[in-house]
DNA sequence: GAATCAATTCGAGAGTTATCGAAATGTCGA
DNA sequence: TCGACATTTCGATAACTCTCGAATTGATTC
């Protein structure tokens, strides 16, 4: 639907790939509410995408919220939502996160992006 | 004022200290803003402490807006603030960036914390 | 088709925040 | 002490977002 820059990429396993300015933003806006972040914590210690109900038994939201919720994950490009049917299961999309981490690091002196 | 857990480190250089969950929501909301995420950049990519005017002459926002996101950023714990006389001198906190890219990268399936 | 269950959308209330102009505070030099 | 300048605080408005219950859509089963 929105991105279709990813995955095309030659030998070097764990390039992060570049997240635009405002794709960043719109993971740390994701991120930055609380319960969205636990959510995204219960997807990614889960090693299976995650049933809408397991995520509702692990966070005390109605099934409105928790939907909404969802979507901001996904519109913020940090999810995958596979759609089976009655159920949804959600799933980390691998990648995202490591990129808006390596592209923060960046900008610690520390870390002299040249070399 | 707030924290006075930091910098009591063995001997492993880079290892990023541990963020709280409070605190990790506190950098997020900072980070999560357009034009906060800009000012840091800016205060980042100058090597010295940042006057305000720069600041400001970097940023189309008035005096008090910039204000408002200079003492989140701190409150956050992002920067450093020297108050010197009448000018005021913003410094990026190194360490505290990493730690929160390091957590996120911690999420990612391929980065398996069991070893 | 009707009942049932999962998930979304709608509408609304409450809370938060970004933004500014105006006023206040603090600092320096004359 | 006074005026000029930097920064903050105050007060207010607009926009956004989290949250929920109710209504809706969609899929499965009977």
């Amino acid at each position: 639907m929105a991105n279709s820059r990813q995955a095309v990429r030659g030998r070097e396993a764990a390039k992060p790939a570049r997240v635009s300015r405002a794709q960043r933003a719109l993971i740390l806006k994701a991120l930055a509410d609380p319960r969205r972040f636990e959510l995204l914590q219960q997807i990614a210690k889960a090693g299976c995408p995650l049933g809408c109900a397991q995520a509702r038994a692990a966070l005390p939201i109605s099934a409105a919220t928790l939907s909404h919720h969802i979507k901001e994950l996904e519109t913020a490009g940090l999810i995958d939502v596979r759609r089976e049917g009655k159920f949804h299961y959600l799933s980390l999309r691998v990648g995202v996160l490591a990129s808006l981490a390596a592209g923060l690091s960046a900008l610690e002196p520390a870390s002299a992006p040249g070399r």
